[in-house]
RNA sequence: UCCCCGGUAGUGUAAUGGUAACACAACGGCCUUUGGAGCCGUAUUUCCUGGUUCGAGUCCAGGCCGGGGAGCCA
């Protein structure tokens, strides 16, 4: 975004950041190097920014790289059309900040090998393609392109046989259901595989054999072998290769074994020089696995350790893959980037600034507890960014025709208005004014409840950069709707008159009626009624809030014909508004990112 | 039931043995040509019990409560 610069958050201290400045102090590791690694089976969403800022944020502090790294070892669960989402997510989120930071690689490399230890450099910040070009993302094929697991499939395999020369591996034959039997329960220790001690020669020709395709799918797996007794069920000799006949989105059709996460998330971290692998709480368990596969081999160079942290957990809202998918395969959102979801493309299409993201991951910490976090916390740094960035604009979204009377018909004038009051280097521009107005109809209240200070019958109140006007005459149809209100100007009261002074509680917007221009806006609201949508096992379609969109037909200021998407703006007293993607020339559409906080809604709300 | 991890105002987070603080929310007030923004104010907040210590949110022990863990998912 071109427009007025927000200040950087000052970097945040949490658990992880001092363990990471320990280890840069003590001189284990001479500068961090982090990953963010989703499985490219869904769109990143709200809780994914909180790690790409943790992981990105560490990378900016304290110099070091964070590489973007598709965990892709499941071929039948994920899409290309994910690999793309997700460069463009992460990209757009680091933007400006921390994109001098994105580790990449050299395309179409894989690991260097020496003495059977593997190595994938990372391409130097400096030959980053900058990520503020649109159609620059690098892919595959490209000069760079991001880290693969899948790119290391050779090597994987190349350590599995390793451990099994080692005899920490083997190959077994029992099937799903009988390694599930026998693995026993967690206050029960499992019993040991029949296999488990089969020769090693037997085990490596058995290897081979899965590899090239010589049994069906299920028929065996690999081993490491641990201990069946652990009380940690992860040690019990876990599966770390298993046959999958299936194509590959980057691999194609080269493999029919595929490495397990255990396996090789641990390694992909080695491979890749990461000093600090940063994941989510449910994955402490397998802590002592990822250190004991990288202890077994005995690698030669420093070891990653891995760090774990609650995930976010929003209010009025759901961060799950598999239930984001379904409210867009049952189409209660218009698609993975419908702005009312948590995606990243969601919130992108919304209109939240990429900084204001960053602002909510570094506002909310990083802990081990798990903890929700109240949805108004992101709105604030929404509302926070956007107050300083945002061009001021008037228009009128449930319009109500308003005669001044006192004013000839073809009566017309240009009025200042301030683009900006937060930014005064963005100057003022002119607003039409004639006879015929749009005001909203809230704004007005035949029957005013107490403290309502817009127009009533007889009342006054000011029109921005205008008027004060009195209404004299209420007009109704047949069917008693309120159709039009006769008023008439302090004609001495505009700013910088004789009596623009005069103290009136009101001031609301407007627009002039024959200058207006019309703009499709769409009303976004939270998507759920319910703070947590599955507190209890709810189901959470239950609580689908009905009034999560609202699209109206808006008459805007004239100078909203020249919006861009880049910029944002203000409606005032409205809220925050952003060009849609469907917006073209002669037809626009607008997004409301976020209301303005509401005062009258909590008075209006206690009256009942 | 076994293993692992947590518990600080309403919600989150800080305080790294030395006066418990910050943000959001809520509630007052001031100001305002956005009922926005801004400014000022409002809270017997450390799960319980015991121990160590001159001194404990922090260290120790036991308990209570919550979360995670038995995919050929990640």
């Amino acid at each position: 975004m071109s427009n007025a610069p927000v200040t950087p958050p000052s970097a945040p201290n949490d658990f992880i950041r001092d363990i990471v400045k320990a280890d840069l102090e003590s001189g284990k590791y001479k500068s961090p190097v982090t990953r963010f690694p989703p499985e490219p089976n869904g769109y990143l969403h709200i809780g994914h920014a909180k790690s790409i800022c943790l992981n990105f944020g560490i990378a900016h502090e304290f110099g070091g790289r964070c590489n973007l790294r598709f965990d892709d070892t499941n071929p039948t669960k994920e899409e290309i059309e994910y690999v793309e989402s997700i460069i463009a997510d992460v990209k757009w989120l680091i933007a400006g900040w921390a994109d001098d930071r994105l580790g990449y690689k050299a395309a179409g490399t894989v690991p260097e090998t020496k003495d059977g230890d593997f190595y994938q450099p990372a391409v130097v910040a400096a030959g980053f393609t900058p990520a503020s070009q649109p159609g620059n993302a690098p892919v595959k094929g490209a000069a760079t392109e991001p880290f693969y697991a899948s790119d290391y499939f050779d090597a994987l395999y190349a350590y599995a046989i390793e451990l099994i020369r080692r005899g920490k591996a083997y190959v077994c034959d029992h099937t799903a259901d009988e390694v599930d039997q026998m693995r026993g329960a967690p206050d029960r220790p499992g019993e040991n595989s029949k296999y488990r001690d089969r020769s090693i020669e037997e085990s490596l020709k058995l290897f081979v054999a899965m590899k090239n395709g010589e049994f069906p799918d299920g028929a065996r797996t690999v081993r490491a072998k641990i201990d069946m007794a652990s009380p940690n069920i992860w040690l019990r000799d876990p599966l770390i290769y298993r046959i999958r006949h299936a194509s590959h989105h980057q691999t194609g059709d080269k493999w029919c074994i595929y490495p397990l996460y255990d396996f090789a998330h641990c390694l992909s971290d080695y491979i890749e020089g990461i000093t600090h692998s940063i994941c989510t709480l449910e994955f402490e368990v397998h802590r002592p696995l990822y250190d004991w596969i990288l202890n077994a081999l005995e690698l030669p160079r420093p070891l990653p350790h891995q760090y774990e942290f609650a995930k976010l957990i929003p209010t009025y809202t759901i961060v799950s893959k598999r239930k984001l998918i379904q409210l867009v395969n049952d189409q209660v959102v218009a698609g993975w980037d419908d702005p009312r979801l948590p995606t990243i493309s969601g919130l992108r299409r919304r209109g939240i600034p990429a900084s204001a993201v960053r602002q909510f991951a570094y506002n909310i910490g990083v802990t081990k507890y798990n903890s929700v976090t109240d949805i108004a916390v992101f709105e604030h740094c929404i509302r926070e960014d956007l107050n300083k960035r945002a061009l001021r604009r008037l228009a009128v979204l449930h319009p109500l025709k308003v005669v001044i009377t006192n004013l000839p018909a073809d009566h017309f004038e240009e009025l200042d208005a301030i683009n900006n009051p937060e930014d005064v280097s963005t100057g003022k521009r002119k607003v039409p004014f004639s006879r015929e107005l749009y005001i909203e109809q809230d704004d007005f209240a035949e029957v005013p409840p107490p403290k309502f200070f817009r127009l009533k019958p007889g009342g006054e109140v000011r029109l921005k950069y205008a008027y004060i006007i009195k209404c004299d005459e209420v007009i109704k149809d047949s069917s008693g709707k309120i159709v039009e209100l006769r008023c008439t100007a302090d004609l001495d009261s505009k700013t910088g008159g004789a009596t623009s002074g005069r103290k009136i509680k009101g001031t609301i917007h407007w627009v002039s009626a024959q200058h207006a221009i019309e703009a499709e806006v769409r009303l976004y609201d939270r998507l759920f009624t319910e703070a947590e949508p599955e507190k209890d096992g709810r189901d959470f379609k239950t609580v689908l809030n009905p009034h999560s969109l609202e699209v109206v037909t808006g008459k805007c200021e004239p100078s909203l014909k020249d919006a861009t998407a880049e910029l944002r703006y203000q409606f005032e007293r409205l809220g925050y508004f952003a060009l849609d993607a469907d917006s073209k020339p002669g037809k626009l559409v607008f997004n409301r990112t976020i209301i303005l906080k509401d005062a009258w809604s909590k008075i209006e709300k206690k009256q009942g």
